[in-house]
DNA sequence: TAGAGTAATTAGAGCGCTCTAATTACTCTC
DNA sequence: GAGAGTAATTAGAGCGCTCTAATTACTCTA
């Protein structure tokens, strides 16, 4: 399991250290002939760069580490694609730590990250407080996705929620919607601004006395309790919001649990536009957050900070877009408000 | 940027360098007043270890690299929390790396994770050949998930696919079904030992003459297209046998929309058990692949061959189960061979 | 209180590489 | 073919840590 090293590299084509180094890191004034002679040698004796001498020596790690609050949700996985496509063209590899959705687990996953002094770090829907960020940026990049941020030290990307979930709302009352009800997402990343969104948009309406919420988790199981005590009401809603595909995907089975037709008697909306939302089986009418922009976006601000030595802190929006599938529709029934 | 080092902290504690390193790998014989001493000033310091420069003296690393085929796919993002965990327990972090799908991809994290001297490599649902991933555990330990094996090098831990493909098969024919067919997953990880493990129950019920195959591919849009071929035969199947619950998501909606009922009309069973199929909406009746258990199995032998030097590889196989849900019913119209 | 035995501390080499500065090897030009 | 200029190569220090071996500091015992 001895690994060969430049050394020996070195030795069998007969050259310094010096030029295997700089034949490895491809530099130019190389002369072909020599190239050569070190390729093969090291082509012989499956010779393989150290990262960690390499890193250590020459203060960097091409490598950049990516915190997902949580790899189960398709929401943040699917971030990683455009973060991934972006680095990929830029020279940096990537690594992925899980948070497992705590403060704490992000917390160690970034620590580990540091430790291994990675050029630059993102977060994805962090969780853990603004200023244990802050103090991890001191020692890299750090850009965080998915999640507001008013930091004076630390970029963010995220999607205007406030839009999106006004959006929702939109949708819905076109469709001839009044009792429009909100399952939330509790404390988790955009929850607030959504709620925010749907209380605004309710109001613009006119339909400030039909706000209801019902607490949610942004898990399947909390968007169906939730549904559970909206449909106890003495006014029933005829449309749900959900704050995210998962919860509404459990009011949708709640709905129809309790006899009810969707979109026919109660139209549901979500919000992320995840894989899940697009299944055919679901066919969720939800809001978009355009995820691959977000991971480009993310990227772009810590290849500024790196390249371009930005100071200054960014904080970018994205805006939402509404799809529409299958789970809402025109109310037809003659009850309104 | 620049972090404080070890020399630093020394200084600043009144001790030698050697002390510190002592006192930051928890060594016993280090009197409290010195430890004190030091943990005081890497405090003040905000000093941390860079793992780059200990892991290139030390020649090891304490991390594990994980590759996943697909970041993507629930199944595999699943094993990862029983990996986790117990990788967390035995004391070396953990770094995800995503195949991206390609067997290319896959080699490119591995070569990534070698580079940076992982201690040890778990590859889950591993589609490169199994050749370079012998070359590539020359330089480390590396325990393939998912994937059957029969390596003398490698050691692998998986699911054994013939008996639960054949537990979907049986149970159908519990239910009175006859006219089963097969969604296969074309080249994917256990595709070919779902094949084997339906037609060996088919013939042993003695319904060979039953057996249907379509292509699909592991995806939702490949189940739905292979649904649709089956739906056009002659004798249209009472139930469908899909190799993994994604493709059972399709052929599911497929048969809606040809406005038959599941499962009254056809009887639809999925493989894998992912967080898809217990979704209350799908309630999928599926075959279990115990994730948590291939995971711990996984990290277990590694750990063998890190601490025990076990030179010989071991391939362990996982008994599957079959999860009853909502998608299969007895055959209840008069319709039979 | 000298000597043995053990515990705590330290010096210093080395891990495998990069990078600066210095050296050597080539090309031109006149 | 000497001198200048450029290209290619190399020596050697150093990155921040670990680890062995050596040193120093303590504690007992007789």
């Amino acid at each position: 399991m001895a690994q060969p090293t430049m050394q020996q590299v070195a030795e069998r084509a007969g050259v310094s250290l010096a030029l295997v180094s700089l034949v490895m890191r491809q530099a130019p004034n190389v002369s072909d002939y020599r190239r050569q002679l070190v390729l093969e040698a090291a082509a012989e004796l499956g010779y393989r760069p150290n990262v960690l001498a390499r890193n250590l020596a020459s203060r960097q790690t091409s490598t950049i580490g990516v915190v997902l609050n949580d790899i189960h949700n398709p929401f943040f996985a699917e971030i990683i694609d455009g973060i991934q496509a972006a680095f990929d063209e830029a020279g940096y590899r990537v690594l992925i730590g899980n948070g497992k959705r705590s403060p704490s687990g992000e917390a160690e996953m970034i620590e580990t990250f540091l430790q291994f002094r990675v050029d630059g770090i993102i977060s994805a829907g962090a969780t853990m407080s603004m200023s244990s960020i802050e103090a991890a940026s001191e020692s890299t990049k750090i850009v965080v996705v998915g999640r507001s941020s008013r930091s004076q030290l630390i970029d963010s990307v995220n999607t205007d929620d406030v839009s999106g979930a006004r959006m929702a709302v939109d949708h819905l009352v076109e469709l001839g919607h009044h009792r429009i009800a909100h399952i939330d997402g509790g404390t988790g990343a955009g929850a607030e601004a959504r709620r925010r969104g749907y209380s605004e948009a309710m109001t613009d309406h006119g339909l400030s006395a039909e706000i209801v919420m019902a607490g949610g988790d942004f898990t399947e199981s909390g968007g169906y309790l939730a549904a559970s005590e909206l449909l106890s009401h003495f006014y029933q809603p005829t449309a749900i919001f959900a704050a995210n595909d998962l919860s509404a995907a459990g009011a949708l089975h709640r709905v129809e649990d309790a006899g009810l037709i969707v979109p026919d008697d109660v139209s549901i909306v979500g919000y992320d536009n995840t894989a899940l939302a697009a299944m055919q089986h679901l066919s969720l009418t939800t809001v978009n957050q355009p995820r691959d922009e977000l991971g480009r976006l993310a990227v772009r601000f810590v290849l500024e900070r790196l390249r371009d030595k930005r100071s200054d802190s960014v904080h970018h929006m994205v805006a939402p877009t509404l799809v529409n599938r299958k789970t809402s529709s025109r109310l037809t029934t003659g009850a309104a408000t």
